[in-house]
RNA sequence: CGGGGCGUAGCGCAGCCUGGUAGCGCACUUGGUUCGGGACCAAGGGGUCGCAGGUUCAAAUCCUGUCGCCCCGACCA
């Protein structure tokens, strides 16, 4: 079992404290793979029910899901010039398929005719069975979505955040016009803005990336932008238009209505195993891991106190009982995943480690308590350490109530902490000042955590935002889908459509 | 690739300056005590001190080289 306390809280070291979470609720480990984790058991969970979740809402808009080559052939990837660029300095290359012993050791052999790159994203090996599944306007829209595992060979890697290989799921769809192409992009980045909001309790803000953000390949970038604990921004999904680009260089042709042949439009989108950091620097505190109760691997624990030998029995009795109560419970379409916690273990080790963990909910049970009819009540996100008693018919009756009052209240949190470290800002001075370089304070202060999101209006002119990205590391994170007014630019007095986002990011 | 730090028991570390042949906490095993509790006491198992070379009667400790990892930056989902 995972023991390890956490001795750094989020304010004194957030950087140390978030490593600390990932080893206390035993989510994963670094490998001996460099920038490769390993994702434990619990971490696992966590990203299966993302998955879960995610497919079914793929599935609900009319997507199927397929399997690709791992390996994409060089002369394919180098068919998309921008998407090459993009992605031409993080590529992992397979030139031999063979060993052979020299000297003692083992060296690659078999040199490959044309090597192959392992996928960074798909859109060149799916583009090219799009381009013989496509004939006409009749085959279209084409709606496919993988599960899979990418490399990018990425200068520093942080657990869940940005790992050298990393599993994800990417969405590639096929469209007769441009209309239909867009409306899918918006529709997926909805679905993804849902799902980070009804089930993991991260608010986001939908938006469009600027120019020097999208995706190399893409005509637009959209993205949803979340805040972390520590106030920078988590992009957590994208979603792209990526025009005739694709389809160009892949051949994704079709004839149309009018017996013309025209190249499809395309669209891809996807979410990775970040959205597991995400959801950690979102919610997780200074005992540990928080789970929103939709995604946690387990919803309840029950954990017997049975140290007094003629109470073993019965509290053993009593918590199986409730075990089989609260199992028989539905709690978002599935039955409550719940935990009777039998290990050789004390109490207290058993419950800080459930802490730790971040389950939403822990029942006590002692003697005292079957004697009552009750358990000692816990919810994560109020109180990890000061259990309350709760008769039994209570927290049965009030189960499903109180994991959707805890997801809410996530959310609320998050919203309100996210609100709390937001700033319209209308002046050069007031955006400098706002983001001024934090590092020179030490880590104790509590404002040494970077500013948060400021709201100021921006002339799109990419120079000047490259600028401030040199001048204080803060990019924009997006500009909102959501009406804005039109206003000045303070860096230029230019005019400006709305206001975009900026903050310092991951 | 730049800057910093670190490799000593499964994990976290001390010892290194001022060489004398390895220790602490947690974890693990056993026995006992305790029993609404991240317990306590006792005993025990576990390490060729990252690797290679050098200096020396003697190296975890000094010297040289080398490998690896972590953190901060540049790159990025």
């Amino acid at each position: 079992m995972s023991t390890q306390k956490i001795t750094k809280t989020r304010a004194a070291d957030y950087q140390d404290w978030y490593l600390q979470v990932v080893a206390a609720a035993d989510l994963a480990e670094n490998s001996d793979v460099k920038g490769c984790m390993v994702i434990k058991p619990w971490g696992y969970a966590l990203w299966e029910n993302v998955q879960r979740v995610l497919d079914g809402m793929f599935k609900d808009t009319g997507h199927s899901n397929a399997y690709f080559p791992l390996f994409i052939p060089l002369s394919y990837f180098a068919k998309e010039a921008t998407h090459v660029e993009g992605f031409a300095k993080e590529m992992a290359v397979v030139t031999h398929h063979r060993l052979e012993m020299k000297d003692g050791k083992l060296e690659p052999a078999g040199k490959l005719e044309e090597p192959l790159v392992v996928r960074p994203t798909s859109e060149t090996i799916i583009g090219a069975s799009f381009a013989k599944w496509v004939q006409s306007y009749r085959d279209l829209p084409l709606l496919i979505n993988q599960w899979a595992n990418v490399v990018r060979w990425e200068m520093r890697t942080r657990l869940f955040l940005r790992t050298t290989e990393f599993l994800w799921q990417e969405g590639h769809t096929a469209h007769a016009t441009p209309e239909e192409a867009v409306e899918e992009t918006m529709k997926m980045l909805g679905v993804y803005a849902t799902f980070a909001e009804d089930y993991m309790a991260m608010p986001v803000i939908q938006g469009e990336k600027t120019a020097g953000e999208r995706f190399p390949g893409a005509v637009s970038t959209y993205c949803i932008e979340a805040m972390m604990q520590d106030r920078k921004a988590l992009q957590a999904g994208t979603s792209h238009f990526l025009g005739q680009n694709f389809a160009k260089a892949s051949g994704i042709q079709f004839s149309n209505d009018k017996n013309e042949i025209a190249f499809a439009w395309t669209t891809s989108w996807g979410v990775s195993t970040r959205l597991v950091g995400g959801m950690i620097m979102t919610h997780a505190d200074d005992d540990g891991m928080v789970c929103p109760p939709r995604l946690a691997p387990k919803h309840v624990v029950i954990i017997p106190h049975l140290r007094v030998p003629e109470d073993r029995e019965r509290v053993l009795a009593y918590c199986h009982a409730l075990a089989a109560e609260l199992r028989a419970l539905r709690y978002d379409d599935a039955k409550l995943r719940v935990e009777l916690d039998l290990r050789d273990l004390s109490p207290g080790d058993k419950k800080w480690e459930w802490v730790r963990k971040g389950v939403p909910i822990r029942l006590e049970v002692g003697g005292r308590d079957v004697d009552g009819a009750v358990a000692m009540f816990a919810r994560r996100d109020k109180q990890a350490d000061k259990p309350a008693p709760m008769p039994r018919d209570q927290i049965v009756g009030t189960m499903l109530a109180t994991l959707e009052d805890i997801q809410r209240s996530l959310l609320e949190r998050a919203k309100a902490f996210r609100a709390e470290h937001s700033k319209v800002i209308d002046t050069k001075e007031a955006f400098y000042e706002y983001f001024k370089e934090p590092a020179k304070k030490k880590p104790s202060d509590p404002t040494a955590i970077h500013a948060g999101f400021a709201w100021a209006h921006f002339n799109g002119d990419p120079a000047l935002e490259a600028k401030i990205k040199d001048d204080l590391k803060v990019t924009v994170r997006c500009i909102p889908l959501e009406p804005g007014e039109p206003g000045t630019c303070p860096f230029t007095g230019e005019p400006s459509a709305k206001r975009v986002v900026w903050a310092k990011s991951y």
